[in-house]
DNA sequence: ACATAAATACCGACTGGTTGGTACTTATAG
DNA sequence: CTATAAGTACCAACCAGTCGGTATTTATGT
């Protein structure tokens, strides 16, 4: 969608500087730690700029959330792992990027929605469906070479591709966590290598890996 | 009644309410989000008494991850997975635990110490050193049983107990997110369904199992 | 081409309520 | 009597959100 401003065209637009403000200072302190004035301040518009982009704090934050699924989607979209010819080495492709990215540095690999997710489930609803569309969605884009490598391998247990997606979202947003607490990726870097180990084993065996 | 204050032992004296109220309402909104008055009408003690037993609301937060650390130490502690003869039996053991525990209801199972982590690991110091305890506490008392099992069955990976402690913590404050993002436990309990698939195979083959 | 009207983008002082925290007082237990 | 525990009143800073106004762009009529 254009967006035409003629003012400050260098830094791009408020709307866009405010919600990678947002972006930046909502990963490191929380959403309900974030004020409106911080974020005016760091995006260098003011306050009445801020409350014309966006009716609500809250509607930042849903605004935010998708702002972040557009930019992590292309991200994504754009990454080698494609390129693989085997399904199966998309998928562990994948792991390997999302691997790299957190060997980077702690202020670049955690998620804007995971982290939102948690304290806005139960108070902010509109915050969490933007965060959960981002995070289902993303799994979404694993599905479809999941399934191929089942098939492929004529795998069948008693789990999905789906499930096995959201499964490896669950290993990230985690290993999230516990690197915050850690305060540095080793332990996101082992947990990570533990996902792909699952991958691996899980594809190589024939068995329906049974679980009750 | 001019003279209504009467230690109210059943109930537990004001520190302990402040502790628990901060437990239930911070799980739900966070952090950041919830104020000291609120905790304090919940709990139903005056200001006076929040301020008389924490020096500030940092210092509740602390102690609030120190008194999750306890009540959840001795619940895993008295749990049933120790019984079992074959170490391997009580890993699997404490992961059908914590399934149980996801299956009870959304409010019950989600972790303060991941929820408070998230806000407070870059503005809140203290915090995120009683959450870290709180979580490689709880991780180190699986290793034993890891690191017999591995012995047991002659596994030698490229992997350590330790990693795989953690890994396991990893799966559940994932599970957690995607929970909370879904609104439903359904995802947390497929995954923690993949956990134990994974322990299943790491322990059924004698391969090396290598990531690289 | 040009005047004008209508949107759009942005500004910053201001407001009413809330925040974490303080000061002082009062009640209870040993 | 003294120490601890709890209650009451209050504050300055901060919060999300408002409002009247200005600058810039776009659409339209002639």
């Amino acid at each position: 969608m254009p967006r035409p401003t003629k003012h400050d065209p260098e830094r791009g637009d408020a709307r866009t500087r405010l919600l990678e403000a947002a972006r930046d200072i909502v990963r490191a302190q929380g959403f309900a730690a974030t004020s409106v004035d911080q974020l005016c301040r760091a995006a260098g518009v003011t306050k009445g700029a801020f409350f014309h982009h966006f009716a609500s704090k809250e509607a930042l934050g849903v605004a935010a959330a998708e702002y972040w699924a557009e930019t992590t989607g292309a991200l994504f979209a754009a990454a080698p792992y494609h390129d693989h010819a085997d399904p199966l080495d998309r998928v562990l492709g994948y792991v390997d990027f999302r691997r790299e990215i957190i060997a980077g540095g702690i202020e670049e690999f955690t998620c804007l929605v995971g982290t939102m997710t948690q304290e806005a489930y139960a108070s902010h609803p509109a915050i969490r469906e933007a965060c959960a569309a981002s995070i289902f969605d993303h799994a979404a884009t694993l599905e479809p070479d999941i399934a191929a490598a089942m098939k492929a391998r004529g795998i069948a247990g008693d789990w999905t591709a789906a499930s096995l997606a959201a499964h490896m979202q669950v290993v990230l947003q985690g290993a999230f966590i516990l690197a915050k607490a850690a305060g540095g990726p080793a332990v996101a870097i082992d947990s990570v290598d533990h996902l792909k180990r699952y991958l691996t084993l899980l594809f190589q065996t024939p068995s329906k890996g049974r679980t009750t």
